[in-house]
DNA sequence: GTATGATTTAAAGTTGACTCCAAGTTAGGT
DNA sequence: ACCTAACTTGGAGTCAACTTTAAATCATAC
């Protein structure tokens, strides 16, 4: 599969691809004549880091991750410690977008019954 | 309120802070002798600030919001509608941290597995 | 076989959000 | 009055994560 069809599939720009492979983020992807071949494998982990990068998980950690699994089984458990590690920072970050979004509900809930009555009732909160 | 205390209060680095004054992420605030002495209600920018920064909101939709805020009532709609954006932004980035944590969680109780009972299987997906 | 479009590389540039620095006030304790 | 700590400003520097550029090579339709 070339990096255009790569590109398209997974809604990820090119020049990231490439900017992912470079860093490995995602593995050195086989050439063919010079012309990069994304296997299926490859693509698990495009997908793999489109995933955690869409919420937020530093580039640098998915690098640390994939540089323990290129090591092998005898980084299960650092492997296991990363993920939890990040997976405690996803739920610290859901729950300020909880607060956040407790925030912004009970002001457009102002704004709109202002937009309604034209009276603008404000707790400050 | 001088600014070391507010920075101890909301845990934000002064620098931050003189940054987000700077830039009209909260008030200007007034100087006594040339020192900043925030009022309470500069704080509850400053807390408002802190809340949606966490949540991921960026820099510039606080300014423009606050900005909005600044012209008076005439902009109570323009204002609704920025919040609600950034609320369905929000919710959409709490939907990628849940698919995350699907994949996250499934990846530790393989590798979970794997330490305690020594096998690692794998679904790849 | 030639024009057009896709792909390659290395390197430089951009963006957002701070963060640090230097040089100069101001405040508070003794 | 003096020392030290806290505060001020303007400007420069940093960092992560891309994104763009340029010049070259490859693929493909005609």
């Amino acid at each position: 599969m070339k990096i255009a069809e790569v590109s398209k599939r997974y809604g990820i720009p090119q020049e990231t691809l490439r900017y992912y492979e470079r860093v490995n983020v995602i593995p050195k992807i086989a050439r063919e004549n010079g012309i990069r071949n994304f296997t299926e494998d490859d693509c698990i982990w495009v997908q793999f880091a489109k995933c955690l990068r869409a919420a937020g998980l530093s580039v640098e950690a998915i690098i640390e991750y994939r540089r323990l699994t290129l090591i092998g089984d005898s980084t299960i458990e650092a492997r296991c410690e990363l993920l939890k590690s990040e997976r405690e920072k996803l739920i610290d970050q859901k729950r300020s977008i909880d607060e956040a979004l407790e925030l912004l509900n009970y002001k457009v809930s102002r704004y709109e019954e202002a937009v309604k009555t034209g009276v603008l009732s404000w707790d400050k909160k």
